[in-house]
DNA sequence: TTTTGTCGACCGACTATCTGTCGGTTATTA
DNA sequence: TAATAACCGACAGATAGTCGGTCGACAAAA
């Protein structure tokens, strides 16, 4: 049976079962099969409106990755909030906003995954990455913070939280490793941002306890 | 024409080849027949000494990294250098040590070579980080560093190191950019080490400058 | 109202390529 | 000469991407 669609709608189809497909399988064990057969399109159909499955990956990012982002920036960009409080919130939208997104994050640093996790920690850093380089700026002509290098900071810290307290890694540790990890983590980001120590105690712990779920 | 040898000396053939395949076009791109050919053997026997394409990359970074390993270790337990000096020089074996390595170190972070570099980034993490760590520690017992935390701080700082300053990210930097870089780097370094700032300065700048050859 | 033409969406058979397997063969060594 | 380690290459199975052709909606012409 032939069902036809307009194009924006058949893609929209198509990145939602491999969204959910790369999550729950990872993006190598996820065929292109697997896809079509659960969208019930030909293959003609999916290389009608892609051009490979890599680019099938990057439109499922970029289409998780756009609404983070237009989060987080909503956020930051509330001048009636504290900065503190902004920053905060704008990282937490990150792990709790996207009920979709958040299966895949668990998945993307399985090592089969490794491509889809290069990809989005990329998309991350340019978007992401001058947001919250804002806040902190902010941030240090409030007084609050000092540094140098705000935009280095943020890249550091980003980068490092973003591959380091990913689902493997830390599978593997004892809850008073990851306690340990965390605290040195935060030990470390305070003095990053040259704040007293135990000053974004609170703020940051918040997040983690977040997205523990 | 068949030609037998010991099974160690195929495999570190095969691993030759592969090494210098990979590095070129990278993992994905690199089909198993390419090694096959190139070594001149059969297919048979490709997966008599392997059993599956994977554990021929693993093969590959097992080699490498133990030879960078054996080297950091050795000068890590050098008693009679000061702590600055073996741990600058530790850390410049990794760049330079490794003539063939660096090929491949120049193409980990293409795309396609995700996998790869997720594998490096992960045994240095085990295997290198602990050593750098034993130098970190001696310093503090010795007063030249000051942190709570040194194996976070080295975590952190090898991490990020070894992800932003590829030849992939930095090379659409102008000099000027990857100047800057480099000097946030180091402050912030030094301010997770609790060291002066400047007080790690010309170690680290050492580094930077070798390893641009 | 009916016919015809256009075009975007869709189909599925086919190709090319690749990984891993297996039964059988050759060289070496005890 | 018998056992075994190393080797061979045809083959199976799977997968990504291609291509010529089809279908259906819609609009213009008859």
């Amino acid at each position: 049976m032939r069902v036809v669609k307009e194009a924006e709608e058949r893609k929209e189809e198509i990145l939602d079962v491999a969204e959910k497909l790369f999550g729950t399988k990872g993006f190598d064990n996820t065929s292109t099969g697997d896809i079509l057969e659960e969208v019930g399109i030909a293959r003609g159909t999916l290389y009608y409106h892609f051009k490979s499955k890599e680019e099938i990956l990057d439109g499922v990012i970029d289409r998780m990755t756009e609404h983070m982002m237009a989060e987080a920036g909503k956020i930051a960009r509330n001048q009636e909030l504290p900065v503190l409080e902004r920053l905060t919130k704008a990282l937490l939208s990150f792990n709790v906003e996207t009920p979709i997104g958040n299966e895949v994050v668990e998945q993307i640093h399985r090592p089969q995954n490794a491509l889809m996790h290069q990809k989005i920690q990329e998309t991350l850093l340019t978007g992401i990455d001058p947001i919250i380089t804002e806040l902190v700026e902010e941030g240090i002509r409030q007084g609050i913070f000092y540094t140098d290098y705000p935009a280095e900071v943020v890249e550091m810290t980003m980068l490092y939280a973003n591959t380091a307290f990913d689902s493997i890694d830390t599978a593997d540790l004892s809850p008073a490793e990851l306690e340990k990890k965390i605290a040195g983590f935060i030990y470390n980001v305070e003095r990053l941002l040259g704040t007293e120590k135990g000053s974004l105690q609170a703020a940051l712990m918040k997040i983690f306890h977040r997205s523990e779920t």
